[in-house]
RNA sequence: GUGCCUGUAGCUCAAUCGGUAGAGCGCCGCACUGUGGCUGCGGUGGUUGUGGGUUCAAGUCCCAUCAGGCACCCCA
């Protein structure tokens, strides 16, 4: 047997059980952006390089990016995030279109990255944003959105916490230190790591990019002060708008949040599992300096995105994906013989005239294995259509969960099959 | 891109000190030639990730490579 050629690193193969599950997430995900007046859109998943050097930050550009020239010697890459696109998109048409602009994605992304549970290379991203407003209830609002989709797929403020906090309050604070002179880069890299690194460690970091010990210690201080928030006044209109939402439940000052991606001005936010046992279900916040950067008029804008790996590890985990088969198939219809053919496949075609789904077994093997191959389907029904029917003018319905089989005359088929289906569902 | 750990049947895993690969589940068949699940019996299953090396002998030791996991990095 010749070798099976492998699988891309870190891309995932989808076989139907797999792909149910993304439907099912992505099922969730257009019912809440529509719910909330967002519009769906897409981008192209190859892009000119030019885009993302023009503001991504470099990390992402140089070392996370698939980049390769195409035949014509250009070069391009493979999209790792979207917002770029969508500053691009919206500066292109930004005289004619209508608004805020509420729009959501759901599409494949590539980072070239080491993988490991909750981070792979070709992922499934959700992005939601809404441009064209300054206010802070523009953050609320799509913060509460992607609190809905958790609470759809049954998770609770029990499980997940989104944590809050705004960069620009964080440039106050950290200016009242006297902290403005080192680069703010510099510093959210250091409160990023205050969780990570042992205390003495941190102190180390923070001496190196130019901390003082009192410094450090104001610093600390800061960053574990759960209060803060009051005195700023954007936090305090975000904590009120989703109160006024109705999730204000989810939502928690950190001040330790200020996440990586360089563009973000104003609110961010990221959404985790309560034990922290996986990387960010999601993250998000203000950008409203992107869309002129690349080369558009100002406009402001927030949103997020949320990868499908985390949230399918901690919806699993939770218990809440329902079992998908992959397999939507209402009846068999089996094959008694291969003189059979015909009938077998008028009795099909009836049923589907009804809106039914419908397979034929394709061979007439025996009917013991055309059965079990209902069973291991999870297909409800089977019709047998053999010789004693044929005779006197009826099929054989088979229910296989109860195991009932009823004869029913060839012309109240279609009748007798929708009753059978509807005691499946409201049972 | 860096460090560490792990790769044995389709899946989950065994195999003592280096001694010539085994179980459960699955799959196939039969009991049951017009009826699935449950049960019983039988069968199929492998270049031990791949390539080299050491050895009389390698799943086991060594090197390389690929893949997965953990940490760093980064982030969805």
């Amino acid at each position: 047997m010749t070798p099976i050629i492998k699988a891309v690193r870190g891309t995932r193969d989808f076989y139907p059980r797999q792909m149910a599950f993304r439907n099912w997430l992505y099922g969730h995900i257009r019912a809440i952006s529509e719910k909330y007046g967002y519009q769906e859109w897409e981008a192209p998943i190859l892009e000119t390089l030019d885009l993302y050097a023009a503001k991504s930050g470099e990390e992402l550009v140089q070392e996370q990016a698939f980049v390769f020239e195409d035949r014509g010697g250009a070069l391009v890459a493979l999209r790792p995030e979207l917002t770029p696109s969508l500053a691009r998109m919206v500066a292109q048409r930004a005289q004619q279109l209508p608004r805020p602009i509420r729009w959501w994605s759901f599409g494949p992304f590539w980072r070239y990255e080491r993988p490991q549970k909750g981070r792979v290379r070709e992922f499934f991203q959700w992005n939601l944003d809404l441009l064209g407003s300054q206010s802070v209830s523009a953050d609320a609002e799509v913060a509460s959105v992607s609190a809905e989709l958790l609470m759809a797929l049954g998770l609770t403020p029990e499980q997940v916490v989104f944590r809050v906090n705004s960069r620009s309050f964080m440039e106050y604070c950290l200016a009242e230190i006297g902290l403005s002179d080192i680069a703010s880069g510099a510093v959210f890299g250091l409160i990023d790591r205050i969780d990570k690194l042992s205390e003495e460690k941190w102190a180390a970091n923070g001496a190196a990019i130019g901390l003082a010990d009192k410094q450090l210690v104001m610093l600390r201080e800061l960053l574990l002060d759960r209060e803060r928030w009051r005195q700023s006044e954007d936090l305090c209109t975000f904590f009120k708008a989703v109160e006024a939402l109705g999730m204000r439940k989810w939502f928690e000052f950190d001040a330790r949040v200020v996440r990586g991606l360089d563009y973000y001005t104003g609110v961010v936010f990221e959404a985790r599992d309560r034990d922290a046992k996986y990387r960010a279900i999601l993250g998000g916040g203000r950008y409203d300096k992107l869309v002129a950067d690349v080369g558009g008029e100002s406009i402001p804008a927030t949103g997020f995105a949320m990868g499908d790996v985390v949230v399918g590890l901690v919806s699993e985990e939770a218990g809440l994906i329902p079992d998908l088969s992959g397999c939507n198939t209402q009846i068999l219809v089996t094959l008694f013989a291969e003189e059979f053919t015909e009938q077998s496949m008028l009795l099909a075609r009836d049923l589907r005239a009804a809106n039914l789904a419908v397979e034929v077994f394709p061979d007439a093997v025996k009917l013991q294995k055309q059965l079990r191959y209902a069973d291991r389907q999870g297909i409800p029904l089977a019709v047998v259509l053999g010789p004693d029917e044929l005779d006197s003018d009826e099929v054989s319905v088979k229910h296989l969960q109860s195991g009932a089989q009823h004869r029913v005359s060839r012309a109240g088929l279609v009748a007798g099959v929708l009753s059978l289906l509807d005691g499946e569902s409201s049972s």
